[in-house]
DNA sequence: TCCTAGTGCAACGTTTGGTTGCACATCACT
DNA sequence: AGTGATGTGCAACCAAACGTTGCACTAGGA
């Protein structure tokens, strides 16, 4: 379910500085190492290290313009790790709501004595 | 809008080990460092240190058993990481709608030559 | 008691996020 | 053109994190 890409797309996403330069990015539709530096506890540097990180995997691309090097968010790949959190937190949703509804269950036949509900699922899982 | 706590979370969350981990863990009820390093393609001591990463940030918590020390999910603290996890795709997502609603209506607006209907806004967004 | 299975701690190496320092390129101004 | 300010790039260095190996300790079973 999990592949190496999905992995890069991950830890890129998943360092809260490389977060906030991206919600920077997609704010002002392109910015540089310096311009994005100025609003962020880094360096120009450490912030120059960022973006080659998430150029690597595709997140964001550069556009030499003059001196500049503007960076810009990349729509798509972006939407693909959206894709990939939301996928990953609907498979923990589905795995609590199931346990959630096992332990009312056994609640429900604790207290009531009689025979616990479970069929009403519609949670398509077959476990792991 | 992200607190220390959410980025504490988002790392812990973010190293693909520990995401198999907790979904194992899921799967199973609960596991012991050496059951899930036999599964994973790593060390114990490894499994170890991450469990104590995941137990620092309260997204698992252990109990003795005999000589074991079994771990299981914190159903609440893994709620609330997937509430993080959704709420950063959504604002992502919320951006790249927006973006994509303004490159839709300047299309309309070359091609068509008309006013662009950019009115139908329902993201309540102040940019910034 | 002795052996096995599970855990804990310590040392070590590698990668990663961050810093400082310096050199190079480009724009603006006189 | 010359000069200074602004923006980048590269290299060295430091600290934390992920992973490994090795050894010592504890609890259950023969």
């Amino acid at each position: 379910m999990s592949t190496a890409v999905d992995d890069d797309l991950w830890s890129a996403v998943g360092d809260p500085t490389r977060r906030r330069m991206l919600d920077l990015l997609l704010a002002d539709g392109s910015g540089t190492a310096t311009g994005l530096s100025d609003r962020l506890p880094v360096t120009r540097q450490a912030v120059a290290k960022h973006l080659a990180v998430l150029d690597r995997v595709g997140l964001v691309h550069a556009a030499p313009v003059g001196r500049e090097k503007r960076y810009q968010v990349d729509q798509a790949q972006l939407a693909r790790a959206v894709a990939q959190l939301a996928a990953v937190g609907d498979a923990w949703d589905g795995r609590l709501r199931r346990i959630k509804q096992i332990a009312e269950a056994i609640e429900r036949g604790r207290t009531g004595g009689r025979t616990p509900p479970l069929s009403p699922r519609k949670e398509g899982d077959s476990n792991g």
